[in-house]
DNA sequence: GTAGGATGCTAAC
DNA sequence: TTAGCCTCCTACG
């Protein structure tokens, strides 16, 4: 699930359900307890997405730092919220609506000051309004321009373009028929401005739907007279975990590599290096 | 039942 | 480069 669109969508789930209104907070598991018993009453003014990270805003003019890392997840359901599990580490709990957050690699009571160095070590977000257009696509050039080291890695490190992860890494990588290990600085500039409009195209709809579809209208399988099919995670996608299938474009062999610990998926023949 | 892997990241070597 | 962390789900006996 995590990748940058979820964590928007989450911030955005959050501020519908409970922006602008007192919230019970507790910390069924524990390990956010002293924090939850501080916010408990107070009211979630704002909420906020940058890359993989949310903050939710509280009266009391601090915040609730989130990560989810690889296995978080934030669950809504409706009032009333009923016996949490013992694995709840934050639950918000409102009038109409109740969350429970588990998982989390990050979840931590921050001032304004711990929030913004947050900010600066991030790089542009394609989905924040900040950084969209054409100030956020060269502010990762200028990294991406001088640097040995692969697209592949730089797309992944959030420091360069935050909120990219491994799935719409391989994914804008096939839709451009870029080979993933190609240095950054041999990319032509207006590749990049492509790669960063397609990401920002892509996450948005990831956003409004919740998962992450990559596949062109003229590729689903209607369109190529091929019978229907799910991808595991739940979108439609060229490469992503589909290691030694058939390519949806050329027919080859997807292949799959270690990249950074990371599992890389890259089509050799629509991505020629 | 159990092992292993997953859309992430960091500290430590 | 590796181990470690957080949880859930699947594949395999």
């Amino acid at each position: 699930m995590p990748e940058g669109h979820t964590i928007h969508r989450l911030a955005a789930d959050y501020r519908n359900r409970f922006g602008g209104r007192r919230v019970r907070v507790t910390s069924p598991q524990g390990k956010f307890s002293d924090a939850a018993a501080l916010l408990d009453g107070t009211v979630l003014e704002r909420t906020e997405a940058h890359g993989k990270h949310l903050f939710l805003g509280f009266g009391t003019g601090e915040w609730v730092h989130i990560h989810l890392g690889l296995f978080g997840k934030a669950a809504f359901g409706a009032a009333p919220a009923p016996p949490p599990a013992d694995t709840v580490r934050l639950r918000l709990a409102g009038e109409e609506s109740y969350a429970d957050l588990r998982g989390p690699a990050v979840c931590a009571l921050v001032t304004d000051p711990e929030k913004q160095a947050v900010h600066d070590r991030l790089g542009p977000d394609p989905l924040r309004a900040a950084d969209a257009g054409e100030e956020g696509a060269a502010r990762a050039w200028r990294r991406i321009s001088r640097s040995r080291t692969t697209i592949a890695a730089l797309l992944m490190d959030q420091k360069v373009v935050a909120g990219v992860g491994n799935v719409y890494r391989a994914e804008v990588l096939f839709r451009h028929g870029i080979d993933p290990y190609r240095p950054g600085r041999d990319l032509a500039p207006d590749q990049w401005t492509a790669i960063w409009a397609d990401l920002a195209a892509l996450m948005r709809e990831g956003v409004r739907l919740n998962r992450i579809d990559t596949v062109r209208p003229e590729h689903t399988p209607e369109a190529m007279g091929r019978p229907p099919r799910v991808d595991d995670h739940g979108g439609e996608v060229y490469v992503y975990r589909r290691a030694r299938q058939a390519c949806h474009i050329c027919g080859g062999e997807i292949r799959t590599a270690d990249l950074a610990a990371r599992n890389l998926f890259w089509c050799p023949a629509c991505q020629p290096g």
